[in-house]
DNA sequence: CGAATGATTGACCCCCTTCAAAAGCGGTGG
DNA sequence: CCACCGCTTTTGAAGGGGGTCAATCATTCG
């Protein structure tokens, strides 16, 4: 989870106009409006955000889409650190510049807010400051179940216990879950080669846990309760 | 990197006596007075600071030892997420319970700090909030790494890379790194088994990169640049 | 000394990677 | 409309790295 919880509303299914700020609701009020008010920027799938080294400028809150945060390794490989879907913020942290980089899976909007304002208002707001906190604990936490994920399962496992949280963080309708993304970022994120999540993905499917649809973009959860199993906590 | 930077001072070579409190300097002086003045609590190796569930009283700071952060999986096994070393925070968070498992890997002192304090002090005091969410950012990062190192990475790259952040993290006296830990305790944090471990650190040493001593616990680093070769960024 | 704990080394096997090929899918243009 | 192309996904076959099981060694402590 990527510093969710610090405004609160995470998915918005209709933005606020920007000519109608929502109520305010002190101390915080004064972030949401300056995001209310923020301008949107436009993704195509696998437009970058920003990348690893580029000054920090600005913080992104993701409205519709989804980013995938990731570092790159000197022999060029990729490793996905985390997907933020909408209300999720990236572009945190305490650098100068981007220690990741942040790319569009698919056509994606994003709200730009200056660091400047950002880390003004937290100097003077401990409220602010507390919550900066706490989102990055929320996402410290995630990145460690993630941690547990990755160091100690098998492919299966990984998996399942993807499809499950993307189910819980993007609320897909009933028991579809819209992958958005292709299967080499769920490989870079899960630490496997496309191969073996193509091959995974079709035994999930041929053992009747899960349906795929749509190109391999649409996944629906026939077995909840095996998949849990599966997933292994 | 597990919360250090919030103290500035992280290796403690001589702690402040309890009668001599250091200078203040406000405002973060009221929270390093309150450490210095601290219990200190002795572990003896394998020994819990805390458990996956236990309520969040209190704050830890290493005084000396070492301590393994981890979580532990449906299936007993144990996924270590960070090694904690003198001067470094454990036990920050933003639930009521603790969400990971501490325990010593050697005879280690910590010294504890209330969460309602360290909270309080938070809630009116925006210069020492903004430290939390810089020293959680950093861990954060230090979290990603490992990620990256688990993830994607051989056997030989994970034991290269980990004697380099030890020892990077530890200042060893020249080229010496102590382990101070279990070969099972470098597994469970690599995602590797103890016999992988094992094996690896001996190609290390067959190789001429390092050498090993004193039944196993004190690595020397001989060829520092091939290890960093190894370790691939 | 003998028991317990941890480290090392060997042999075998399995899961995932690697390499390779074919098939879907979407767009573009004749 | 369909041929063609690029991109992605799927599936197959072979090989390797690390896991598993097991035996031996080293160290510590009662």
């Amino acid at each position: 989870m990527l510093a969710s919880q610090l405004l609160e509303t995470r998915h918005f299914a209709t933005p606020s106009p920007r000519t109608v700020p929502p109520p305010s609701a002190p101390p915080l009020g004064a972030l949401e409006q300056r995001l209310a008010f923020a301008s949107v920027r436009k993704l195509e799938s696998k437009e970058h955000v920003f990348c690893e080294g580029d000054p920090r400028i600005h913080v992104f809150r993701v409205e519709e889409g989804v980013i995938a945060v990731y570092k790159t390794l000197c022999d060029g490989r990729r490793r996905i650190i985390d997907f933020a879907y909408p209300g999720d913020l990236i572009g945190l942290g305490v650098r100068e510049e981007h220690i990741l980089s942040a790319q569009a899976t698919c056509p994606t909007k994003v709200r730009c807010l200056s660091v400047a304002t950002l880390e003004a208002l937290a100097e003077t707001d401990a409220t602010l400051a507390l919550k900066l906190y706490k989102s990055v604990c929320q996402e410290l936490a995630a990145t460690r179940n993630l941690l547990v994920t990755v160091g100690q399962r098998s492919a299966v496992e990984r998996l399942a216990s993807f499809l499950l949280t993307l189910h819980r963080r993007t609320a897909g309708d009933g028991d579809k879950v819209s992958l958005a993304m292709r299967r080499s970022d769920i490989a870079d994120l899960l630490g496997l080669t496309i191969e073996t999540v193509s091959r995974t993905l079709s035994k999930l499917r041929t053992t009747g846990v899960i349906d795929v649809e749509q190109g391999g973009t649409t996944v629906t959860i026939r077995d909840r309760a095996r998949l849990a199993d599966l997933a292994n906590e």
